[in-house]
RNA sequence: GGGUCGGUGGCAGAGCGGUCAAAUGCAUUAGACUGUAAAUCUAACGCCUUACGGCUACGUAGGUUCGAAUCCUACCCGGCCCA
């Protein structure tokens, strides 16, 4: 029933928006515009199932290739992730358990869901195939590779350089990726441009078991809030598990000069306006007003339009006129005399004690609106404030 | 198997007998300022104590010492070199 879109344009977009390289280009130009319904694959690494804005770029291009009515499928490297993959990280990754594994495609599949239609999807697990090869078919995959083919990659490279360990184990990573594209006769396989390794491993595969090598689509690397490559790693990325408030805030605070890096790579807004965004920038426009468009388009995404809407008015009120937002927690707690560090405590406003001290001592707690200057008794009523900073607001109930 | 170097706070990485709750960078938090949770500047950043101070921490377990992250022993884990 689903017919294959091969509309000019948007092959055009698809094959060039927060993309870094495609192979082979002209040849997966000239297959989408057959009419021909492409396989599409993305691998899902299940050790961890947040996903943050980086890690959606390439959902959201498989959901480009989904709305022009292609077959997408995830393969859940459940079998790799028992082995651990490298090419994203410059240290190595632990250990999985089956459990840990269930439980995080669980987590995926909800944030997931968020973006692609999961119904249209093929969801694989690669143990199905991997863990039938026999060492000696093991052993001849291993032989389409060379070991300088694989140091060679820069992230191995570098910590070889660094003198931390690589295992063995993890030149196996790039055979079972690749195997996979040939399990399931991938088209396309998509990937960051740092999966460029396994991805072209997929190829040699497949023509290694007679098949039509897959076509790759590399997709561009996000930046994080503090402007370094997003990865969990660094603590800079923006997850799509946020509540809206926190997501938008988040949003706020990345770089300006971001900002059209990420309408390009995380919203779909038309490339035609983003070009008239970008010279707005230029002409000197107010780079705030932009990234709250943008913030409210990527919460837009994820909640739907009036999310984004409350979330873009608290922010403002929040920060802007130093209001307190609508939606604040409320807390049920004895109404008494407080003394003001276990009240804060026990609100869960802050970590410690020793925190609510600082807190104090910095100025930072206020309660209906006034600065509490120094360590004293509350008296606790309902319907009472307590903010500490500008972000942390309890209502007593 | 032999030699050798190392395992430090959320991460990276100094310290190598007291002045170490442990430099510095990143991340985090607060304040000032502002265009915002940008940028910049300032400060904080184990836990408990109003404070004095106390407690727990530098791979694990012991030991030496008035005193150990720092020295010794064993064990566990890792790097590098050799075989």
């Amino acid at each position: 029933m689903s017919k294959i879109i091969t509309d000019k344009k948007k092959i055009k977009e698809l094959l060039s928006r927060g993309v870094d390289e495609v192979i082979n280009e002209k040849d997966l130009e000239k297959k989408l515009k057959s009419g021909k319904k492409l396989r599409v694959k993305l691998g899902i690494d299940p050790t961890s199932p947040n996903i943050h804005l980086g890690r959606a770029i390439p959902l959201l291009k498989l959901k480009d290739f989904q709305d022009l009515g292609h077959q997408i499928i995830f393969i859940v490297g459940d079998f790799t992730g028992v082995i651990g993959d490298t090419s994203d990280k410059e240290s190595e990754r632990p250990m999985l358990s089956k459990e840990d594994i269930k439980k995080n495609m669980t987590e995926y599949a909800a944030q997931a869901g968020k973006i692609i239609n999961l119904r249209k999807c093929e969801v694989k697990y690669n143990s199905k195939w991997l863990k039938k090869l026999k060492y000696n078919e093991i052993g001849e995959q291993a032989n389409l590779f060379s070991v300088a083919e694989f140091i060679a990659r820069e992230n191995i490279k570098k910590r070889l350089d660094k003198g931390s360990r690589v295992s063995l184990r993890e030149m196996l990573y790039p055979l079972m990726q690749g195997y996979d594209s040939v399990a399931i006769k991938a088209d396309v396989e998509l990937g960051g441009t740092d999966q460029r390794f396994n991805l072209l491993a997929g190829r040699k595969m497949q023509e290694h078991f007679k098949q039509e090598p897959q076509n790759i689509l590399m997709t561009e690397l996000m930046a994080g809030t503090d402007s370094r490559k997003m990865s969990s790693s660094w603590g800079n990325t923006i997850d799509l598990t946020l509540e809206p408030n926190n997501m938008f805030g988040k949003v706020m605070s990345i770089s300006d000069d971001l900002i059209v890096k990420y309408f390009t790579l995380v919203t779909r807004v038309p490339m035609d306006d983003i070009i008239g965004i970008e010279s707005q920038i230029k002409s000197g426009a107010n780079p705030r007003d932009i990234k709250a468009k943008l913030a409210n388009e990527i919460v837009k995404m994820f909640y739907g339009e009036k999310k984004a809407k409350t979330a873009s008015d608290n922010f403002d009120k929040q920060f802007k006129d130093n209001e307190i937002p609508d939606d604040i927690k409320e807390v049920k707690i004895e109404n008494k005399k407080w003394d003001i560090i276990e009240l804060l405590f026990e609100t869960k406003l802050v970590s410690s004690k020793s925190d609510a001290k600082r807190m104090v001592k910095q100025g930072a707690v206020k309660i209906d609106d006034k600065k509490i200057i120094s360590i004293s008794e509350i008296e606790v009523k309902s319907g009472m404030i307590i903010q500490v900073g500008k972000r942390k607001f309890v209502k007593i109930s």
